[in-house]
DNA sequence: AATTAGATTAAAACAATTCTAAACTGTTGA
DNA sequence: TCAACAGTTTAGAATTGTTTTAATCTAATT
């Protein structure tokens, strides 16, 4: 299977051996054509339930934050009991759909450049995030 | 004194009725001429210390968060375990100090204003939120 | 003052995440 | 090839922020 090189080199990659159980967050993280956005639970339902693997949460936690680490993953700042992960690591911005607690991508095209114009004295920028948080029309917004 | 009014208001707009230990709350919140960023255990914790007013961590929650839904403060996203709040509920954005877990206001001036070229089908844009991660230069990025 | 609706509280429940320690497996080099 | 080691998996316990509960208390209304 060719695939399984690059799990193997991504997994390495970030100080990982290629075991069964990772391979399986791979194939799951890696193959598709499109990029998504979830949760570590989402992704072990994923595991256990569509690739019939048995996995441990202390598995898909350690995985995931390796990758993290590494860049293979993004991590996306939405205030929210869990985490929400991206496997589109370019820099992008993000809808929230309160209705559906569902990340939307934001295209760079889509959104005009932030440009800001202080910055903080023997600090370096990381990372700019927006996020837009949307809702339906008729919306009880407590 | 003539501050206990104004809380006394804000309070029963938020559809509660001032207490020993609102007002005191409100006196933390309300009472600073600056707005600043705290956590629900920096609130209690002033509380206790600074105002010598014992105070149950319920209490605290349950008025944050009125106050939230009037409108009398902000929740702020950031990737953290810990919600942070603002009393400064006018439209600003935020640096984040990853040194200290700070969070620093970013003036409407300080940044050129977001504009988004899409929207969401049957959906209204409730806010958006901007978030600059900063670290010092020399900083251990994990 | 009595009544009642709402508030306070300690403690329990909860949920996401992290940690632990014992059993297991991939890798390496003899 | 295989023993030995280092790294991995796992169930369950621990931790932490937050929410809920239910008993006691208090502000508001009469
Ligand atoms: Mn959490
Ligand atoms: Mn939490
Ligand atoms: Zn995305
Ligand atoms: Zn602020």
């Amino acid at each position: 299977m060719i695939n399984l090189n690059i799990y193997t080199k991504k997994l390495r990659e970030s100080g990982l051996r290629p075991t069964r159980q990772r391979l399986k967050i791979c194939e799951v993280l890696f193959s598709p054509e499109k990029t998504f956005h979830f949760t570590v639970n989402d992704l072990k339902k994923i595991i256990e339930e569509k690739l019939s693997e048995k996995i441990s949460l202390a598995t898909v936690y350690n995985t995931i934050h390796a990758f993290k680490k590494k860049g293979y993953l993004k991590e996306i700042s939405i205030n929210s009991d869990k985490s929400y992960f991206d496997t589109n690591t370019t820099d992008h911005q993000h809808f929230f759909d309160e209705d559906k607690s569902e990340l939307i991508d934001c295209g760079d095209d889509e959104i005009d450049s932030i440009n800001i114009k202080r910055n903080i004295t023997g600090k370096k920028i990381k990372s700019i995030e927006v996020l837009i948080r949307v809702a339906s029309d008729n919306q009880n917004q407590n």
